[in-house]
DNA sequence: AGTATAGCTGAGTCAGACTCAACTCGAAGA
DNA sequence: TCTTCGAGTTGAGTCTGACTCAGCTATACT
């Protein structure tokens, strides 16, 4: 006799999509992208693997979808956010300490992006830059304001603060997901917005007065 | 009739695993770790898959090795590289290009290393973190040196400054390896140690030296 | 009730990591 | 030179997990 049917209960494949999604995020948070396998998601949900294929066609999709709805979440949130606060160090505070504290509420799904994403095909890996890019945005256009504002240097590199920025945090979280190091997400947050700030904040007068002497007999030098 | 045993000559434990490693370091530099296959490095040195796995319980601790051997000689490089660098700016500048100017030339196997490195598991990945500790420690000893002779806020974390250092520094990387943006890596480091030096720095001449420098690339631009 | 079809199944295929029992090269001793 | 013997190597596997596909069936619509 042949293994009986498995009873099914069909699902609109807007339904079913959702639960995958939900049942892979959940899946990749625990194992890590490697160990996670699609039979165990589709078990989670109470289907069979084909099932998970025939709405995405591979794993790597699949990870990239999961991706994708995170960053539209923490994008909306970050740009709400951001609304309610003036000035250009504390939008920089802002920024940051709201960043790592996704980072750190959602380490593990945080820790496979990160990952993921850069072992992605190159069409692949090109959606999640270009997600990455929108919701990093935020930084360059606070800069781009603080600059228009007299707050930063003119030649401040919207790039270089927006690498470092995100580059130091993306540091920390391996600190996070290795659970040894006990990480003070205020004290962190503001320690590296007085860090970037400091570095590129527009100097006072007396500074520059002094500067102009000594330029002119650097100049004189060089001529 | 079985096939033909393959003609083989034998070598030495040492030297075998000097040739595997060799292989092994340019199939994952050209394939990535996930499209690396044994079978491929085996082939490299003419031997068939078992061969590898009687030297290297697993692709993993292979992977890993090679990391070894790599962060071996850079921090060797480093370390004997910064003796003759005077000055907590100069050693910090110092740090700062090399790195980036080793990342660049080995963008390949640098991108391997980030990426595997956190997916190795937890007994293996303490060990990469180990020798990415030592690695960065030298940044730790700048900041010490820095602090005592007054070049540096007392306060300073030490390990904020190494995150944010390696952390721009691994960002840039990700140009680097997608290959589309061209970075000029002089310009970065001086950006980069700018940014860096100023926010922590106690602020007396070597900050003026260093917007002198601005001000002169500003007067150029004005004339 | 009949029927079209979207949703789902489950039995595969395939690639690639990893195992192992057997083979053989070559150095060391007789 | 002959024999021994153990380390180095082979190649034929096993096993796991991604991915495919032909066909079954629940459900919505007539």
């Amino acid at each position: 006799m042949a293994a009986a049917r498995k009873k099914v209960t069909r699902q609109s494949r807007e339904v079913r999509i959702k639960a995958i999604l939900e049942a892979a995020r959940e899946v990749f948070e625990e194992r890590g992208y490697d160990k996670a396998t699609v039979a165990e998601i589709a078990e989670k949900i109470d289907v069979v693997e084909g099932t998970v294929f025939s709405y995405f066609s591979s794993k790597r999709t699949l990870v990239l979808k999961v991706m994708e709805q995170f960053y539209e979440q923490i994008t909306e949130l970050i740009e709400s956010g951001i609304k309610g606060v003036e000035g250009t160090r504390n939008r920089l505070h802002y920024v940051i300490w709201n960043h790592l504290n996704i980072v750190a509420n959602n380490s593990a799904l945080c820790g496979v992006i990160l990952r993921e994403s850069r072992g992605l095909d190159i069409e692949l890996a090109q959606q999640v830059h270009e997600l990455n890019k929108r919701y990093t945005h935020i930084v360059v256009e606070v800069i781009r304001e603080g600059i228009e504002q007299g707050d930063i240097q003119a030649d401040t590199s919207a790039t270089l603060v927006r690498n470092t920025i995100f580059g130091t945090i993306e540091h920390y979280l391996w600190d996070l997901v290795g659970g040894g190091v006990d990480t003070d997400i205020d004290a962190v947050a503001a320690d590296l917005t007085n860090l970037v700030f400091e570095g590129i904040s527009a100097g006072t007068e007396d500074v520059k007065r002094e500067d102009v002497s000594r330029l002119i007999k650097k100049l004189n030098e060089l001529l």
